[in-house]
DNA sequence: TATGAATGAGTGTTCATTCAT
DNA sequence: CATGAATGAACACTCATTCAT
């Protein structure tokens, strides 16, 4: 349990954090090239910090995945409190650009819905090291995230959409609930990020079979079907 | 950065752990008491893995709260991980223990969910420990959670009881959703989970009052009646 | 010039620091002596920062001199900078306590003041240590010496002794110049002072004998006679 | 403690080494200009060992002042021990060229030694980095003075000026006190050296006033008498 | 001549763990 | 049963120095 120890043996499964230029490490990148090498240090601490958390990730290792040295990281970054802050504004860069590419205008609102939590529930499935670095920042309380220059800015382009599609929904007659879209947006995110954040305790513990797909599909249906009612009824409503 | 530094300034606010008998500082535990230095040391230990993780929990701070020796946790526990694995365990059973405490078999099933849904709620606000406890369990991996003997006999009371009022439902023909409990479980526990352990990101990200009381009691009122509704609609239902 | 490198090739010439029980590297402390212990790192310390200033002591070899483990250093005294203030400290109060031993209520008072002369000027050779961490000090600003506890409280006994020489003389009208014994304790320092702290430099570029025993008893002699003459004759006097 | 922690704090305060022409970093040096920027690293570099020592120097902040960059150090002065020897030689020259303009000839030789103790009070005080440097090289125990070259051809001025007014002095019978001059020079050095090297721990150990100018002229003019009066009588003499 | 990227050997410090009593 | 001393392997971070352009 050292951090060294035990955490080092840790497989490291290699997580495609999807972005554009992965890190290769099959062939060295050619010197001199800072804005290459300062671009897969950030990937390599993005890899880090979301496999070990704060305290478990090891600047020597970011720098071996990084093919950096590892001074290079204090010069270019600060230190790892400031390589961790920077991570933190990258994947949060990072989730709501891959957010701001999808098309609802052309759905109907009840579908629009639908496909929003697909949306979300395969977002947080194909980025789980986000989850881990959301859940990494809660456990340090937020000390973070509250620094984070202009973080609020790049709010997320799911709420701006999800209001769209609630208004024309609620033009339409389609939703009678007039919900604000932050709070839509915490509901969507609320019945995903349990059940694959927990994902490693849940089988163990009730025997939940979270991680099976079939049950996933399953799943998402019913809450589709229970937040898109849950819109087409007045609150509190008879 | 450094675990021991910043993290050790980290105020560290009490946690009412909520068990039985809390560790007495004010006079010192005489001697030979070696069950009650065992479950003061547990307690200090349930209290520092919930603040600080795994990776920033630190057995001299569980010695000095536990008003112990640092070579007695050795020799009672073992090492840091197996110190942990206990934890953990406690963690699960009091949980449970505390869950068992409900009685719904008066309540109308309706009412009976509604009822569930507050006390989640409420046990999530109570026990936040909790929640930083399983986060960090998850960010490990389930590692050790698969370790711990006989986990799932102590599966979720809640579940238990969950059945009794899904089948009262079921029966008297005000449910017509014939969901799995476990399922309901996950579902009702998603839609605490993710607001309460998400805290200190949310407001800051995205301005959620998730931390109002206010907020708070409009949307368990709010997400009372989504899931009383969707209990009573058949599936997939017309 | 790389403080571990050039500066670890100096040959450590070992300095007798004069306390009771040096370092003792032969037969390696019994374990368990945590007062031994903590003597052995204080001397070595005292050692080390003289020998090579603030800046260029190691940790290291403070540890492998007191035969000690580096992290009990840390245990005992904090850190660099504290381990440095409590060698200032002790650097202080020993030096006092050598001065401390001086008798000179007995002597005739021009030749008390010979005495003591002689006495600043041996001390000063013999501990050459001290006059390192004066500079190493200095160097500094004082910040250190400024923030230790009471430091002027162990103020120099010889200004005590001075002060009853001074009176005495005048008393007895075998001085005229009624100095307050600060400022003669300064004369007297400086004159010694300077030849022995820059006892590396002078040889070198003006060829000065200062490390020559007969000079410095040449030298002893004049500036004796100097300074009785200057406390016979009344200030600025005819 | 650490070098690049608290030293790099230390408020920078501008000492001016009273070169002809000071480190103008306003405007970048326009490129091809091996001579101005040579000289702006060597100001930089007296600045800093003067500032911090050899230890505490750092090649960085030598290059950020010469306004250069750290490679063409290395190009033009080989490395840091070797710049510092540069340092060195160039701190001895500076101090003996100020020296070189005083005018003593037409004093009368007991105004002369006033005089010329006056000028080496002054002298300290202006060249405070100069009594710096001396203390390092002596912490150093004089590793590199001894290896700069002819550094003794470049002997103190203020002794051959010492030797003519002290050759008159005898000459016309005011002194019966036949000095050598070296050793006067280290009497007069000594005199003003040590309270104003050791200007930073003085006030506090001894609550001495060095720093007061009140002080300082009376300290000057007391010991001015006291060095005239000891050229004017015969050495151990009746 | 000049630059900025890159390196590697330290250096202070922390912390889980073991030892001796 | 209990204690405090001692250990050693990391770890974050620094800095003189060299390399490639």
């Amino acid at each position: 349990m050292t951090d060294g120890k035990s955490e080092a043996n840790r497989d490291e499964q290699i997580i495609d954090i999807g972005l554009a230029a992965p890190v290769d490490n099959s062939r060295p990148r050619v010197g001199r090239d800072s804005e290459g090498t300062k671009r897969d240090i950030l990937l390599a601490a993005m890899h880090e910090f979301s496999e070990y958390g704060d305290g478990g990730a090891r600047i020597d290792r970011i720098a071996r995945r990084a093919n950096a040295n590892k001074s290079l990281i204090y010069s270019y970054f600060g230190n790892k409190e400031e390589l961790y802050a920077r991570v933190l504004r990258e994947a949060y860069t990072q989730i709501r650009a891959g957010e701001r590419e999808l098309n609802l205008d052309k759905l109907e609102p009840r579908e629009a819905i639908r496909a929003l939590m697909k949306f979300t529930m395969e977002h947080y499935l194909r980025a789980p090291w986000f989850l881990r670095l959301l859940a990494t920042e809660n456990l340090r309380r937020g000390q973070t995230v509250r620094q984070i220059d202009k973080i609020s800015e790049l709010q997320s382009p799911l709420i701006t959409q999800l209001k769209q599609v609630l208004d024309r929904g609620v033009a339409s007659g389609a939703f009678k609930n007039d919900m604000n879209p932050v709070d839509l947006y915490i509901l969507m995110a609320s019945l995903f990020y349990f059940p694959i954040s927990n994902s490693h305790t849940l089988p163990v513990v009730f025997g939940a079979q979270v991680t099976d797909p079939k049950w996933r599909e399953h799943y998402l249906k019913s809450v589709q079907d229970m937040v898109v009612r849950h819109l087409e009824n007045a609150p509190g409503g008879a």
